[in-house]
DNA sequence: GTCTCTGCAAAGTGTTTGCATAGGC
DNA sequence: GCCTATGCAAACACTTTGCAGAGAC
């Protein structure tokens, strides 16, 4: 990802292959994966990536903007490349995080700043139920 | 709380001074308190109170479905008792979370369902931003 | 009297931190 | 060569579990 080298050297942060594997990991799943899930994922090939780098690679990512961060409601959070603002469906039975479309929330943001009079951030949306798989 | 005695000797569960004590904690708050606060607060009345107790009794108001677990992006849970769900939001300087009334989200949900093909069991909706008083 | 609940301590889980070495620039 | 990143281990914060004694019914 040449894109990931160029944001982290903008940002003074130096590029290396763990932090572009890890990078790597994200932007090919719409998994939403869990720290520990990246690192069972690369363990094959980096045998003694560390959890710890792991944290830490992302804690870099999210402050350059890369990545965010989500508290699906389990114990851990969840990370995707998409860091736009989006809602999140995740279905009660087989534990998969979808991503929806924004479309059906344009307006929701702005009127819900209306209504509370904050001045709002960010937004995390999340429905929880069966899939179609599982229902 | 004669309703709590009910809804718990219904489920088969004792009726305790500790969970009448956290209970009432949480009826009369709309502070979203996690288990350390509720354990704070009554440190003072109850003070061999132990962390685990809130836990449990947590989880059986949970169970009794007197109550409502919400995951704010801190690490810790938070709990309520108005088990119907609504959207939060919560302050990114202060902290606090606020509940917000539901007419705004009204069509939302059935939106949702036809569009991902779901079937939504519950929601978890959070916008996060400056509060009135932190602005 | 029975059977569940409490309180303590210990274990568990996900995340963060400190520090010496490795490695990007 | 400088200075940040890695990897290990230990610490941390929140939550759960096991068990003996207390207490609800």
């Amino acid at each position: 990802m040449d894109c990931l080298a160029k944001v982290l050297r903008d940002n003074n942060m130096k590029v290396t292959p763990q932090r572009m594997a890890i990078y790597e990991v994200l932007a090919n799943t719409n998994e939403h994966p869990c720290a520990e899930t990246i690192h069972r994922k690369l363990s094959s090939v980096y045998p003694t990536m560390s959890l710890a780098t792991i944290y830490k690679s992302i804690d870099v990512f999210k402050k350059a903007g890369l990545i965010q961060e989500l508290n699906v409601g389990e114990c851990s959070f969840r990370y995707e490349v998409n860091t736009k603002p989006h809602a999140h469906i995740i279905c009660t039975e087989c534990r998969k995080v979808e991503n929806i479309s924004d479309n059906l929330f344009t307006d929701l943001v702005e009127q819900v700043g209306d209504f509370t009079n904050y001045n709002i951030e960010k937004h995390q949306l999340f429905f929880y139920g069966k899939c179609p798989n599982c229902l």
